[in-house]
DNA sequence: ACGTAAAACTAACGATTGTTAGTTAATTAT
DNA sequence: ATAATTAACTAACAATCGTTAGTTTTACGT
């Protein structure tokens, strides 16, 4: 038996990595367990079911990003250095949990049960998201272009920023913050 | 029988979807023989097996992109026209086939034998990719943020529009090309 | 009208899936 | 030290997986 008392905490670990990897129908109870270097029946005996791993997974980070965008729609501050908070949240949520992140964005739709909650935060947070570009856009801060462009434009690229990070051994967080809110407000040419 | 020459056809644009909404290895060969309107065993009428269909559908447009990307940097443009030429790209290939666009993005990983072969296009297209944006930075045009987060932020925008352009039933495709562009490359600051 | 080929069907296969039952070993509390 | 609890194990389950074999039905060229 090893020596430690959050066994569960490494099962989830596990398998957040092994569904970015292969994603959550392609990774069996037994390549889990492989990886943490057990028998698949004795997941059981920290764990309920596969779904509960997803959903643990899942809704631990979609909290934290339903949290958070609350607190910046609120700041009393401009367009501009809202959607720059925006960026700086994904990345540190990102960083904090590149393989969570995954799952969240390409497994939810496994979620069964939970799958109507997952949806709810989901609007929730491009709920006010959007407020905060059509607000930019009504002060004249930000371009008339289609706010659904400009959305999905931005979103996208946060969305993605977990296939990003990992790679990135010795990640400079505000350095990246600067940079990447530069390319996504001010564009990419001199 | 199903009076039509391509139930081939039928097949692999049925699984495209499914795969889509749930990836490849949720699809069971028995979900995409009810799509289709047929029993599970005559699906291997047309086709040899269920990774031959993932196969296809993905190599189809992965040659695309990378005989694509091999003409705009032949042109002798400046970078700014040749990253709109990428965008007007992804858009384009991206209409004409967004569920094949959706498994190229999620599902490659289970290629298995012809694995090798797609990451071989994939990275020829982003070395191209990245020739593009190290000429633009050289001669001026673009700034000198780091290519890596210019490259990631500008690809991650455009492989996600599988998601979004099967959403605009009216979808004017040239007006979506200069927004983008415009976006992209200019930033959402007024 | 009839023969041939294409494409559907039913039935079943061996392998693998998530999970449970029952048991043994290891840790912790008294 | 011993009892109680936790966490590992082996073995097996019913269900489902991709796929094959063999058969029947449909469509088409002559």
């Amino acid at each position: 038996m090893k020596q430690t008392k959050d066994r569960k905490a490494e099962i989830l670990q596990t398998a957040a990595l092994l569904f970015k990897q292969k994603g959550y129908s392609a990774v069996t109870m037994r390549d889990l367990a492989d990886a943490v270097g057990i028998k698949a029946a004795s997941l059981y005996n920290h764990i309920n079911s596969k779904q509960q791993i997803l959903s643990e997974i899942i809704f631990a980070i979609a909290e934290d990003f339903t949290e958070g965008i609350e607190e910046i729609v609120a700041q009393e501050t401009n367009a501009q250095a809202k959607l720059k908070a925006v960026v700086a949240q994904h990345i540190t949520l990102t960083a904090d949990n590149p393989y969570g992140m995954a799952a969240l964005n390409n497994d939810w739709m496994h979620l069964e049960d939970r799958l109507e909650y997952y949806l709810k935060l989901r609007n929730q947070y491009e709920k006010r998201f959007r407020e905060i570009v059509l607000n930019g856009q009504q002060s004249g801060q930000l371009k008339n272009v289609s706010h659904e462009i400009l959305l999905f434009s931005v979103l996208s690229t946060l969305r993605n920023l977990y296939l990003w990070i990992p790679r990135k051994a010795d990640l400079q967080k505000e350095k990246l913050i600067d940079d990447l809110s530069e390319i996504l407000l001010q564009g990419v040419v001199q």
